[in-house]
This record gives C-alpha cells, sequence and structure tokens, in this order.
DNA sequence: GTCCAGGTTTTTA
DNA sequence: TAAAAACATGGA
C-alpha cells in the first residue's frame, strides 16, 4: 500500500467549510472510486493527482490540506474534489425519487465524485475487471513506481498514455496484471495517438461517448460508465458491477435506473457504497 | 488448497 | 444469438 508522508516546510493551506458541504473524507475516498488515497498515521490522507502529492484531513469543520500552493488550491484541488456542485441539493432530488435511494445517501452523505484524470480513470478500471482491490491497488501502484514521474522518495505521478504507448507486452510483466496487460498498451497506443480524445468524448451523448470508449479492447460496457463518471464527471453515467446489478434487483425492482435522472452517477455511489458495506441486505434466499 | 474478485473476450452449442 | 468458459494473479 501507498502511504506516503509530505517532506518538510510545505505549507499549511485551510479552507473553511461548514458542515452542509457534505464531504467526508473516509467515505470519498474508500467508496470504490479511486486507488490512490491512503489515511497515514499522523489522520491525513495522502494521494497523488495531476503529479502533485498532498495530505488532506478535515478538522474543526475545516479542510485542511498540506503541501499545496495556493494556485493549485485553486486550479486543482477545489475542482478535484468537486467543492463548487452543491450535494445536498442532489441528495434531495434523489430523495425524492426513491425512498431506497434516501437511505443508502444517509448511509454515507459524505461521498462526492472525484474529477480524476480520464486517461488514469480508465487504466484504473480496465485494471479493476475480475479483480480485488488490495490487488488493484497494489497493480496501479506499480505502475507508477515502474513508469511514472518521480515527485519524491517513493511517491511517483501516474505515468502518462505516451509513455505507456512505447512499451510491450514484456515490459509489463512486473505489474502482475496478467491478461490486462494487453488492454492497458490498447488503451495507452489509441490514447497517445488521439485516436481516443477525451476532450472530444466529454461532450459527446452518454450513448456515443460509451461506443467509442469501447473500442479499446478490454473496455466493456462497465469499464466505460466507469471513465465517463469518474474520469469525465459524466454525473449521468451509471457502471453497473454485479453489486450494482444485484442491487438494483433486490432494492429496487422494476426500477429502470434512467429514473434516477441526470444525477444517475451519483445516486450509484451510494447504492454501490451502502450495498457493499451492508452485505445482509441480500441475505434472502 | 479452494474460492473469488467494481469484467471482457473467446469459445462453444 | 446466447450461454459458458477462459483469461492471470494473488487476496482471503
Amino acid at each position: 500500500m501507498e502511504v506516503f508522508k509530505l517532506k518538510n516546510d510545505l505549507l499549511n493551506k485551510k479552507i473553511k467549510i461548514n458542515s452542509s458541504l457534505n464531504f467526508d473524507l473516509n467515505e470519498t475516498f474508500n467508496c470504490g472510486q479511486c486507488f490512490r488515497w491512503n489515511k497515514s498515521d499522523d489522520g491525513y490522507f495522502y494521494g497523488i493527482a495531476f503529479n502533485k502529492l498532498i495530505g488532506i484531513a478535515i478538522k474543526d469543520n475545516e479542510i485542511q490540506i498540506i503541501g499545496a500552493s495556493q494556485l493549485d488550491l485553486d486550479e486543482i484541488w477545489r475542482h478535484y474534489f468537486d467543492l463548487d456542485l452543491d450535494y445536498s441539493a442532489i441528495k434531495k432530488q434523489l430523495s425524492n425519487i426513491h425512498p431506497v435511494l434516501n437511505q443508502a445517501a444517509k448511509f454515507a452523505p459524505g461521498i462526492r465524485i472525484l474529477r480524476q484524470d480520464p486517461w488514469e480513470a480508465l487504466c484504473s478500471f480496465i485494471i479493476s475487471q475480475n479483480n480485488n482491490i488490495p490487488r488493484i491497488k497494489k497493480i496501479i501502484s506499480s505502475m507508477c513506481e515502474n513508469f511514472g514521474e518521480k515527485i519524491q522518495d517513493g511517491c511517483f505521478s501516474f505515468p502518462e498514455a505516451n509513455i505507456i504507448s512505447k512499451l510491450e507486452e514484456k515490459d509489463l510483466a512486473p505489474l502482475r496484471c496478467g491478461f490486462r496487460s494487453s488492454y492497458i498498451l490498447d488503451a495507452a497506443k489509441k490514447v497517445a495517438s488521439g485516436e481516443i480524445n477525451f476532450n472530444q468524448i466529454g461532450h459527446m451523448a452518454l450513448e456515443q461517448a460509451r461506443e467509442e470508449l469501447m473500442k479499446i479492447k478490454g473496455v466493456g460496457p462497465k469499464v466505460a460508465e466507469c471513465t465517463l463518471l469518474y474520469g469525465l464527471h459524466r454525473l449521468d453515467a451509471f457502471p453497473l458491477d454485479v453489486w450494482m446489478k444485484r442491487a438494483m434487483q433486490e432494492l429496487f425492482p422494476g426500477v429502470d435506473p434512467q429514473a434516477f435522472g441526470e444525477y444517475a452517477g451519483i445516486a450509484q455511489q451510494y447504492i454501490f457504497h451502502y450495498s457493499r458495506m451492508n452485505p445482509t441486505l441480500f441475505k434472502k434466499d
């Protein structure tokens, strides 16, 4: 597991928030949307995004971020943590749609959908297929160590697509990612060549965007949907994995996810986390 | 040792 | 077309 510490004399920036902001770091980082944030023994979560390492904690109703410049705070982190979206209003809207949606949102009211780098999200969820979370984290961490840029000792950026695109399968052997290595290479080549253009995909209709991503070998409906939701912040995207399929069947019988509307993706995150943390919900037969 | 993992591709009927 | 099986690896 990657656990970083920031080195000496870095700034300690604080953003004041009030409790209605609906932001909980444990819930946000551990609800299955990301793989590179880990809690350190000093109480801060450390993680890397867009080649920057920070520590973050929420204490006394303040978001405390260490290791970020004022510029990065404004230009990267505020956006990354989606701080300008009113989750309170969205939850109200979702809760009116279905009572179980209300229940799921109440279970982890501080979840926010991170705005991750699309290439990193695509790659992470290719790796996630038929895999368990500890091993997903391990493979991603190894990918960064092997091919990312060193930010400080033991801390590496997520490698750019054009770096990975120049590799061969044997180069990826140290990652121990099995049959997924050819998928990663195909994705990297298509992204690096511009055949897959996230900027364009981000503006396409959901259906078309999904089709476009599925041109990559190893990318099916689920990975495409995760890329759209977590990497391109398409909040109407609705990834259906085994947990979500079961949850829809048992908790929302006869409900079409379309009914969840423009924020279906956020609904999905509440339901996914609620289901995984409460497996007894399904203990029927 | 066995089962299984935020799926997708390939093979088989 | 649709349902199985295979896929590589190691966590639990």
